[in-house]
DNA sequence: TAGGTACATTTGGTATGACCAGATTGGCGT
DNA sequence: ACGCCAATCTGGTCATACCAAATGTACCTA
């Protein structure tokens, strides 16, 4: 009874035992002594299960359950920390996109609120200074597209997609080092842009279809033609 | 420069301090010098990167980089620790997986090998003996269709599949209660099977289409009617 | 010289105890 | 009954110590 794992034994015995109407759990001491383990150990799992989004710790106050959405998302901070993503795996990223976001447009066009088109014209906006002052595009692409996954809704939709977008955070700059990939892309978001907005499905679909085929053109040409350095 | 995160700086740093051929990185009392903290807070930090599987601690040996492919299957293991889902996630999930699987269908039927298939008559051969023996189904659904997903060939793509699979493990076993409802299942993956065999991309898509709208109607029926308890 | 064996060192795993400072709580006084 | 203050609790951090297995090294043997 004392080599398992401690992980889903202290998740399991947090949810049982978390007073009810403000989710604190007991505190670090407390557990130690529950689980006949240190307070060492005890504050190792709990960086991981804090990592993971499912508990709080709250300095000088305690340990909360987090509301309990938390989950996917835990990925994209952890991508942050720094994985390279090799060629195959960016092919089979842009893969992912285009099965995801083809039929986030669609769901979008349908199901978009004035609050999603608000924001996609506040990104749009960002995009359009940017380019006007010929700095570079990175964030703004990545925000124009969460946000009408963001559109269809779907919770955990959009955190899965987070997920993959934060992995490829280091090659955007990569991808819009030349200006006129930035041009073409802003006027492709301009298009995409009006298609929900006149809430036209297929049309969104097909502009959606055609903006990503360019993406997946550049990775693929990037990667028959110069193999990557290293 | 102190109270910043140590996470993603020791990330840094042990992917710049690696010994090359054997990934082995700097010992915890040596990165608690470097970063001028305490060992506890090292292994913390470790105990999180390990769980993100970017690195692997080997007791009495040493501490390791992994090899580069893992990342989102982390998010597997971890949803195992044992959260919830409340039934706007369920629905969420489902209409993610008709997103991913009727797509997947398509590609499979495309890309499916001959491994691909000898797993997935294994795995239809293991649902037929339960059936049989009167059990209840359940890995071997979520068997099938992660099958169909890996027949892809889009790692990225699986890895993802097999995250919210993870997270809905625990709901199988209520949805295969009914015995009749494991039958109808059973029937319709062999159907599927057959026209992934004669790579029918479109029949593929339909059926799959209509098998997942079965377990979305199972789902939506069960939210709009009884509520879930707690 | 080549191979192997015994010993000293290094390393992760774990536990104990201590101190800090802010948050929380309970009791005291008005 | 209300408000204020001190004792207590809590997470955050650090320093040390011990264990046992893995690793490295030097010595010895054939």
């Amino acid at each position: 009874m004392s080599e398992k794992n401690l992980l889903p034994e202290l998740a399991a015995f947090l949810y049982g035992s978390s007073n009810a109407d403000n989710g604190r759990t007991p505190s670090e001491r407390e557990l130690a002594e529950h689980f006949g383990v240190s307070r060492g150990q005890i504050r190792e799992t709990l960086a991981i299960l804090e990592a993971m989004q499912i508990v709080e710790r709250r300095a000088k106050s305690g340990i909360f359950l987090t509301t309990r959405t938390a989950s996917v998302e835990a990925l994209a901070l952890f991508a942050k920390a720094g994985l390279p993503l090799d060629p195959i795996q960016i092919y089979e990223a842009v893969e992912l996109r285009k099965i995801h976001e083809i039929k986030a447009a669609e769901l979008a066009s349908l199901r978009a609120t004035s609050e999603n088109f608000d924001r996609l014209r506040e990104i749009l906006a960002r995009s359009e200074r940017r380019l006007a002052a010929n700095e570079v595009l990175a964030e703004e692409d990545r925000d124009f597209h969460l946000e009408i996954v963001r559109a269809t809704q779907n919770t955990l939709f959009f955190r899965v997609c987070s997920v993959y977008y934060a992995m490829g955070e280091r090659r955007l700059p990569i991808y819009f080092a030349d200006p006129e990939r930035g041009k073409r892309s802003h006027a492709e978001h301009l298009q995409i842009f009006d298609a929900l907005h006149k809430r036209d499905a297929n049309l969104a679909q097909a502009l959606m279809s055609a903006h990503l085929q360019g993406v997946e053109g550049y990775w693929k040409g990037l990667i028959t033609g110069q193999k990557p350095k290293e």
